[in-house]
DNA sequence: CACAATTAAATTGCATACAATTTATGTGGT
DNA sequence: ACCACATAAATTGTATGCAATTTAATTGTG
């Protein structure tokens, strides 16, 4: 069968979204480290300064993140001052995250760190916006057929 | 300063690139379990048999990976018999990553793979080119300029 | 040739990801 | 009330990612 084409590296969309994101999360890093926090634990809190007092299922349906990755990640934002999780009393079995002043604090230091990722792309707005919006239909698409069935 | 939009979670880039890669990859998980190798292993195996006898280093490169994350996987292929990692005689401080016959033979079952992971999603073959085509864009020019005057 | 600077892997330590299982709680039907 | 089933977190185990450090080998320079 030769050179198959339909398996060089370089014809994989899933090996370009996985380098890619793996690259730009890297950009991330010098402006996170000033903030104390890794990338996982700042789209965390971007989520959480969008809407606060949200139970871990919710926030994990956000951000396409199990209780397996949220429950250490967000006891470590807890331990770190950032935010609270209680029980909620009117279920028991769901655990509702809420922001400490801190953790709200920290927005006005995060504000700035999109211009600043922009601006080490060549990328214009328009094409950011594209791009972005090809991979959020992408998601949704890839998401609801494994879904398929499911209410998640 | 109120709902700044610069700082939401569907407006950020890196998170759609960050939520895309992972459900996209979480599409090859059934297929990949019959081979009976994850994700990085694949992608590692699609390198190799595009161009095998490579250093890690090399690898790493067409990866984007580091040898703290090759070579505690490339020893795991080792150990499955998927490939063999010998020092280079020619410069011992580099080891190359040669595929044995069992490793050359899995090619053949995973051909199919990409077909029925495309199969899983809406987009047109023109639509995953053009996508892809701006992600390895993206990747390329950000890892330049992270790699400023650097050489690798 | 000596030796400082480079370079390639390996190692160490920390933080994810995620499948699978467990634990605790809630819900619906009888 | 009882109980099978469903649900939300937490836990467990495995496999990454990656920065930082260490080890071993090579190279450039005087």
């Amino acid at each position: 069968m030769e050179n198959n084409a339909l398996l060089e590296l370089d014809n994989q969309l899933c090996f370009a979204l996985y380098a890619c994101a793996r690259e730009v999360t890297k950009l991330y890093r010098p402006f996170l480290d000033e903030l104390g926090i890794t990338y996982t634990q700042y789209v965390t809190l971007l989520a959480l300064w969008e809407k606060d007092e949200v139970p871990v299922k919710e926030l994990g349906r956000r951000l396409y993140l199990d209780s397996g990755t949220l429950t250490p990640l967000l006891k470590k934002l807890e331990s770190m001052k950032l935010l609270r999780r209680d029980r909620d009393p009117q279920d028991e079995r769901s655990v509702i995250v809420r922001l400490t002043d801190d953790g709200r604090a920290l927005k006005e230091r995060a504000a700035v760190i999109p211009e600043r990722v922009f601006c080490q792309t060549s990328l214009s707005p328009e094409e950011i916006a594209s791009l972005r919006g090809q991979l959020q239909q992408l998601t949704a698409d890839v998401h609801t057929r494994s879904c398929e069935g499911s209410r998640d």
